[in-house]
DNA sequence: CCAGTGTGTTTACCTTGTAAACACCTTCGA
DNA sequence: TCGAAGGTGTTTACAAGGTAAACACACTGG
């Protein structure tokens, strides 16, 4: 059965390829990204990519700049759904937890994305990458007022956990671009390169090169809970 | 009294400009990306500062990425200068908070720098920015090891540390490149924007846009401290 | 005095972002 | 049926920018 229409998301062209639109430029912005860096998309490559000219995607973006914030509004987009949409939390702490989690899933996800949505420069000064969508924030201040957060305690509450989630998901999506480096390269940098001026580098090497992000994440997340309680009295 | 050899600093050329060096070329750098920012950083527009053409400078730095490194080890090592030599501290506590003050202030001095020192891919994989240079982390362990740390709990520390700074120093300095803003523009912001669907951010508005950067800071750095205190036990 | 070496300059080429003009196709009313 | 209009992708063109290569020129030690 050869219909004429085929699925939406097959659309195809005469040429044979998926009808451009922002969010398929943007889309396929960010698989390109995933896949070579921030540095290496160019406007040319991407329209390659989706099998057009360069110039085609002016249609739907303004520029280079521009595209890379609709690639950090689209991850937004994202993180609201998994995170926002059905949130079943029960307690703050547990809300606070499972935040914490979809932002790290996502970031993990798209580790080499993410230092665009940590360090773009966020619409509004007072908006903490990497939660910086209105939408989102909005959604996060309603969800600790129904948990019987003061404005105030909301309001510090954002600061300290965008502070957190910023600090340990940059560190840990920056080594994980580093990769995939096996443990063994990381001993031999130690072993072979010139340390001799530095002996406790050196020794205490392998404990440093051991991965404990996901160890480290949950201990200070904690912990972090805990501060926030005390602070609440 | 006019000798024909006037102070090292003041040493100038035929044309009437100071001799380069990588040092002078990076010093250069540092002040360029301070004035206008890592973007607007060209090898011609510093070649021109320095009175010189931009291929000059290749006799002195690889090439523009290779620079941008450079200019991050400068400031390494005027952290280095500015805590580690001639620390004073008694406790491993004070220490600490003298660090960390010393690494905040150099990025705040730096504003536009400092996500340089932070987000540029480190030597190796384990050295966490913005704590990133060989000499001041084997310092830096060392002066623990010098307070009684085990190995174990000085590698802990260091990590811990880093993304203590990293957090909270990438949104304070990102917060100051958006200034000079006067909390009035914030306000602004918040009043005449279609912020009709955000009706708590609207509402916290002003609290959101205060300036907390310094007593958050200190707030979280000393309850870091406390927690580090308990896992010593 | 002169070859050699160190330092800055000139030229030139390639990659990028993007403006402007163009070409083509679809649509839709007369 | 036709033809004007609008939408969509292409071509052409230009200005930055990084950087390789050849060059110019001054100083230095033999």
């Amino acid at each position: 059965m050869d219909s004429k229409i085929s699925q939406p998301g097959g659309r195809r062209d005469p040429a044979g390829r998926r009808p451009l639109s922002q969010l398929a430029i943007l889309t396929e912005a960010i698989r390109f990204i995933d896949e070579q860096g921030r540095d290496r998309l160019t406007m040319r490559q991407l329209g390659a990519r989706l099998g057009v000219e360069a110039m085609a995607l002016y249609r739907y973006v303004p520029g280079r700049e521009q595209l890379l914030d609709g690639v950090v509004e689209v991850l937004m987009e994202e993180l609201y759904n998994d995170t926002m949409v059905d949130n079943r939390a029960t307690t703050w702490q547990d809300y606070l937890q499972q935040l914490a989690h979809g932002v790290r899933r996502l970031a993990l996800a798209h580790p080499q994305v993410f230092p665009l949505v940590a360090s773009r420069p966020p619409a509004a000064p007072w908006l903490r990458p990497p939660l910086r969508s209105l939408r989102w924030v909005e959604a996060f201040l309603e969800g600790l007022a129904g948990y019987g957060f003061s404005r105030a305690a909301s309001v510090s509450t954002y600061r300290a956990f965008a502070t957190f989630l910023l600090g340990h998901l940059l560190l840990e999506t920056a080594a994980a671009i580093g990769l995939p480096s096996r443990p063994e390269d990381d001993i031999e940098f130690i072993e072979s390169n010139d340390l001799a001026d530095y002996p406790l580098i050196t020794e205490l090497g392998p404990q440093l090169a051991v991965d404990m992000f996901s160890d480290e994440f949950d201990a200070a997340l904690e912990d972090l809970i805990n501060r926030l309680t005390t602070d609440l009295d």
